[in-house]
DNA sequence: TGAATACTTTAGTACCCACTAAATTAAGGT
DNA sequence: ACCTTAATTTAGTGGGTACTAAAGTATTCA
């Protein structure tokens, strides 16, 4: 477990709120979370999912070949309502309907 | 004024986080700061109290030559009270308690 | 006016870290 | 066994930024 400073700087990374905010309330596959990223490739994406892991605050479950990840937002303390604050933007809440539409429609298919 | 995940971004440094740290419940010179801080320039404090002043996360109030920092904890929302936080570990208590009595010293003195 | 003090700004450097590309590991499917 | 897919890891590069040193600004005091 880290400390908080360095949480704080783990989470200050725009990349990596990208990519907490992809699993905040639902899980997602490495692979989604680098195809839902733009201008990204899956390695950076990996590495930074390291990074995550390795301070606990995102949860992986294996099945397979795959990987869910989540995030853990207890392990963030008040860290985590503040990204939630952050992200709560009307049009930040539109685009994440949206996300949460398209992957409830990519199970449903797959 | 900054959006969150910038605050975010310019707290999560941590000489900042020791600037901010030295001026959040007393005002300080600018001097005093860079005093405080071993190794460390003045030009360098001077930069950080730059960002740290464009953000609006500290008021400069100017006497004469000096300039007064503090710490706008208002400006940082929630972050102030995670700030707050990390830093009441007791050792850093001792610290900060050590560091008002000694303010408080060249005050009277000077 | 000139020197001293308090601080800022500029110019230039060095380091850190996020990134890409490519090699590697691991699990299925055929 | 071989190929494909999912993800990680490694090696190497580039850009951003925190830093120092030095020049510049502003204020006080003699």
């Amino acid at each position: 477990m880290k400390r908080g400073a360095d949480v704080l700087q783990i989470i200050a990374d725009p990349r990596r709120q990208e990519i907490l905010r992809l699993v905040w309330d639902d899980e997602a596959l490495a692979g989604d979370i680098a195809r839902a990223i733009p201008d990204i490739t899956f390695g950076a994406v990996s590495q930074h999912l390291k990074v995550l892991r390795d301070a606990g605050l995102v949860h992986v479950r294996r099945a397979g070949r795959f990987r869910w990840y989540r995030a853990n937002q207890a392990a963030m303390g008040p860290l985590a309502d503040f990204l939630a604050s952050v992200w709560s933007s009307h049009l930040m809440q539109l685009r994440r309907l949206a996300e949460a539409d398209e992957r409830k429609r990519r199970r449903t298919r797959g």
